[in-house]
DNA sequence: ATAGAATGTAAGTAAGCACTAACAATTATA
DNA sequence: TATAATTGTTAGTGCTTACTTACATTCTAT
């Protein structure tokens, strides 16, 4: 192992933990203590990578910000029905939130920290999203399969259902209803969309 | 005054710092000297109300949590026309939300001190307005003016599009966003949802 | 007027925090 | 093997925190 790899595992392993800690305890909850000792290295170790905490942080965010998700559906999904493209979006959707979990809770929990870059994060994220599927919306209204209706509020329409749900799936707001399977509800989501959006 | 007013007055008063400052700066932010400063006491006397933050924070979050918001609503809404009683619901909704604002905060900041209590505040504001809501889509199911649908999930997809919108609106709050009139836009969803849950 | 309750002032405690200094041990590469 | 870079160990610093003690002051009710 190269002294450069060594060294940015070790790095990486900081980064890592920190983000699992940041997401699991906050910012002023995770101690410095903490992360070195989740991260397997000694404490001081983790101030020759980060001069301080605060910049740990930055890069914790830097590191795991959202990136490009849609980049390329776009061509995908317009060869799709628009009842199986709409399907395909909720999914690509939900599996980014999913992967970025920890990341997602830190901003919810830290805006307050970062607040400009925090919310840059989050709508460079949103609004690609938005636009995207707004754009969509756009063809299919040009190709009169669609009504008229502004795009980019159905964009957020359709993706404030999904995101909510995900967020009480986050939640455990599906507690009794053990098992619902997310493919079912959304679904149903779906389809109210369809029949609200068709010509 | 009386002993007692002055006595539950000061309470109040340092309930109602806690609530801002938990708010504003998370629970490990807002020490208990910044509160008492904010109340305009002296530290001691926070103690001498609560024995510790932890207990603070515990009143602060039973005091706050959210009252029924929808009883009384269904038998008004019945008997307005569909599209006017989703208009009047979602009013409603946004107008609790806005008053909780503080609240809805600290529920998402700090879900991991207490995650059963805010769990279940959460939970029970929630579940009602998605009984409420559903057994009011039953309803009207019955009277044979909306086609057949999971009438729980319809609430949950009509719920979540309004609260996504808020949560949106909260984030945007520092920057200065193209300002979408907020009657509008959800005017625009309450558009769509009819259209897909009409028969 | 006076007792008792509520509040203030001042000083302090013990613990935990981010962060550092000094030096030894390990490791990678040449 | 020699050298330089990276990590570990240990012991600390100074600051802040939640919370306490002791006593003085103000207010309220009788």
């Amino acid at each position: 192992m190269s002294n450069k790899e060594k060294s940015s595992s070790t790095r990486n392993k900081i980064l890592e933990t920190a983000l699992r800690l940041f997401s699991k305890k906050g910012y002023l909850g995770a101690t410095t203590k903490d992360i070195a000792k989740g991260a397997g290295i000694a404490e001081v170790t983790l101030f020759r990578h980060f001069p301080s905490k605060e910049r740990l942080f930055e890069h914790v965010i830097n590191t795991y910000s959202f990136l490009p998700v849609l980049r390329g559906l776009l061509p995908e999904i317009s060869e799709m029905s628009y009842e199986k493209a709409l399907t395909a979006i909720s999914r690509r959707f939900l599996d980014t939130l999913n992967s970025r979990k920890d990341m997602i809770r830190i901003m919810h929990s830290e805006m307050r920290r970062y607040p400009e870059k925090i919310y840059k994060i989050y709508h460079d994220f949103l609004d690609e999203m938005i636009k995207t599927l707004g754009s969509y919306f756009h063809e299919m209204q040009k190709k009169n399969i669609l009504r008229k209706f502004d795009a980019e509020s159905g964009a957020r329409a359709f993706l404030g259902m999904v995101f909510s749900y995900f967020n009480a799936k986050e939640f455990h707001m599906f507690k009794k209803y053990k098992d619902i399977d997310t493919d079912k509800i959304i679904k149903e989501f779906i389809d109210i969309f369809l029949r609200g959006t068709l010509k």
